[in-house]
DNA sequence: TTACAGGTCTTGT
DNA sequence: ACAAGACCTGTA
């Protein structure tokens, strides 16, 4: 069990941000998944618990929950903007950080939710995880995925079964072809994922920002297209966000989740 | 019963 | 290049 001191750091806001599916509320707080492990943390402000050890925290955790990214830096260029909605939505999301995800799991994971709702990706998401792995509940690597798993209708995946069918025999046959993401930019990256079926530009820029962290990408849902639409009827000012525009994104998402 | 959910694919123009 | 229409399914 170690402490820490953090700033920008809320794990509700987190855990309801749609980033991640797997966060589970515990009694004082809550239970992370990731990169095989579990993390149980508890917060109350800026002071947190995490049951590992500091050499975890500095090996895994610490680069999972972004702690590189200046997160002060991004709060000062979204008030010097003016931008009075922005600074609003920032003010209820100020502890939303952009996990960095395995990029597997967040494939899988974002093909699921298109034109689907929460509640049933995370649903079809735990079905997948508890009946390849019953203990451990871990997230499936794709050869853990036997042939012809995703056509069992219990898991609640609609018609997207077919496009992770596809998809996990594609990796299953090209090993490297997820290892191939290190270093590449964001337009390369978002190219290559678009090719994949069931993967279109929507899904395309969630992987990026969120497994590869490439925060100048700006996934435009049902949502998000609302809300420019109502808050920047004149246009969305891209450039004054260069760069960041994908964190920015996210505290907009979050805003229009709880008023929208 | 109908509509909607963090869209994408296919087909027709 | 762009616009329909179809698409699984749980929930309200």
């Amino acid at each position: 069990m170690i402490e820490k001191n953090i700033t920008h750091l809320d794990l509700a806001q987190i855990a309801e941000s749609g980033q991640c599916f797997r966060w589970k509320k515990t009694e004082d707080g809550y239970m992370i998944p990731a990169f095989g492990k579990i993390l149980n943390c508890t917060q109350d402000g800026d002071r947190f618990t995490f049951d590992c050890t500091e050499e975890e925290w500095e090996k895994i955790w610490s680069h999972y929950f972004d702690m590189d990214t200046d997160y002060a830096h991004i709060e000062a260029i979204i008030r010097e903007s003016g931008d009075a909605h922005l600074i609003d939505a920032f003010e209820e999301g100020s502890g939303i950080r952009i996990l960095r995800q395995d990029l597997w799991e967040t494939i899988v994971s974002f093909i699921i939710s298109q034109n689907n709702n929460i509640p049933r990706i995370k649903n079809s998401i735990e079905k997948i995880c508890e009946r390849i792995n019953p203990d451990t509940k871990a997230f499936p690597s794709a050869d853990d995925i036997p042939e012809g798993f995703f056509d069992d209708s219990s898991l609640g995946l609609g018609y997207r079964n077919v496009y992770l069918a596809e998809f996990v025999s594609f990796v299953k046959q090209n090993k490297d072809w997820l290892t191939k993401y290190d270093g590449m930019c964001y337009n390369d990256a978002y190219e290559q994922l678009i090719k994949v079926k069931g993967i279109g530009k929507k899904v395309a820029n969630c992987i990026c920002l969120f497994a590869l962290h490439h925060v100048e990408a700006f996934p435009v849902d049902t949502h998000v297209k609302q809300l420019l639409d109502k808050y920047y009827p004149n246009g969305f000012d891209f450039e004054r966000f260069e760069g960041v525009a994908g964190i920015v994104q996210q505290y907009l998402f979050y805003y229009e989740l709880n008023h929208g």
